[in-house]
DNA sequence: CAACAACGTGAGCAGTGCTCTTGCGAAGGC
DNA sequence: GCCTTCGCAAGAGCACTGCTCACGTTGTTG
């Protein structure tokens, strides 16, 4: 299984990661609609047609380079929830609020690619599904951590509406995730809100609006946790120096 | 100035109607990337050529449709705000925000057009701007009103970062809105948000997740409304049927 | 009426995604 | 060791795209 064959399923899997090497490239200089095949062929030396023993489509090719974007930045929101392990849990929240929005403004047209308009065929295929979902499971670690510290209260938001708490039982069920049914509802809330924010300022609507991106971002984020059930430590509120050191 | 001065503009004007009334269609079925210019033509009986008499690229007809959509956009927010006059703030801002939501849902493609990547270019035009802010100026007239009845809170959060202060006080001014500035910033930041909501749904973010679409976006904005400090008249909460019809 | 500008036409260029046939060289069974 | 099979690259070609340009036609205006 995990043993290389031979020289030839060798040679594939590199030209297979060549292509998508510089088709990431294309896709990072010029954006998803600029991407052409015939200029990653091109580039690489070959033929067009030659890469189509690689990758059925166009389309086919930007899967590839969706998931690994959302592998990505799921790795980058991880990576930040491991490192803040002991911070308080509003901080902690911050923290990987910050490292989704840093990807997210290093890699814009990426970020277009998975959180933009959707542009192949309008249907995301299912490989994507669990690559998606890394980043709102980060956030649900840091509920899921503060919870064992105690550290989780309940927001006082009205009651559930039913349709809701179904939808919050499955999630909860399926994520083994043992959190009062509103906090999962406001963490999902958040999840999406979180992108509202980011993809606002990737694709430029703050313009004219805020300047301050980064604390207005690190501000709401604060809010974010708030809403979600993460009692902030008071004094810690604009002291990002520490945690979240600039570029 | 308004006269119409002869056959020849008044066709102008009419072709011109003509060709974004096509592109639209072809936007609306198939989405931005599979709008094409000679199939505009085409379907409207004339030589591909002869369109750039009108628009000097296709760039340029996408530009005019996204001014049109946010114009539609911006309607339908303004729209469910002169028709909720006199209910309670909390229920207004969940009547405007359910008008975005909707007017999202029917028109996908023409949503992603605005809110999903930016695709001409990468630089949104000038003329742009003042259509775009249209649904922002609704989600703040609900605030203004609120706080001439004297239903306006100001919310709990910490302190305003000195850069947002800055920033507040500028949008404050260009406004011409005397709010309390936890209110301003509280508002841009849902209002971001508020796109974040709408757009996973759209974009099809929220599949296998949230299934009760309705409601969940209804409580995920009451909340919303909290954060801004639009108190919500407890009781009205889960009763959204008089005011928000389902279709 | 004549001059001009606006407009529609068709050919053409460079580029795209994708298909198909052809030939070559490595992998594996006898 | 030979031979068959299969994976791969090459090149021609199709249908399509955005866009340009020279050419007539036609409404407008001095």
């Amino acid at each position: 299984m995990s043993v290389i064959r031979g020289a030839r399923q060798r040679a594939r899997i590199e030209v297979t990661a060549a292509i998508k090497d510089e088709a990431r490239r294309q896709l990072a200089a010029e954006g998803a609609a600029r991407l052409s095949l015939r200029a990653v062929a091109r580039e690489l030396g070959m033929v067009s047609s030659a890469l189509y023993r690689y990758f059925p489509s166009r389309d086919d090719l930007l899967t590839a380079l969706i998931i690994d974007a959302y592998n990505a930045l799921g790795e980058a929101a991880e990576a930040a929830l491991a490192e803040s392990k002991g911070v308080p849990p509003a901080d902690r929240w911050r923290a990987v609020c910050q490292a989704v929005r840093r990807w997210a403004l290093a890699h814009p047209h990426e970020y277009a690619l998975i959180y933009g308009s959707p542009v192949p065929g309008y249907t995301a295929p299912r490989d994507t599904a669990a690559p998606a979902a890394r980043v709102g499971r980060a956030l649900l670690a840091v509920a899921l951590d503060a919870q064992e510290d105690g550290e989780l209260g309940e927001p006082a938001d009205g009651p559930l509406p039913p349709g809701v708490r179904t939808d919050v039982e499955r999630i909860a069920a399926e994520l083994a995730a043992d959190l009062p049914q509103p906090v999962i509802a406001g963490l999902t809330a958040a999840w999406s809100q979180l992108f509202g924010l980011v993809g606002f300022e990737v694709f430029g609507h703050f313009n004219n609006v805020v300047e301050a991106r980064d604390e207005f971002f690190d501000h709401s984020c604060a809010a974010l946790a708030h809403q979600v059930g993460l009692s902030s430590a008071h004094g810690t509120h604009g002291a990002h120096g520490r945690l979240l050191p600039r570029e």
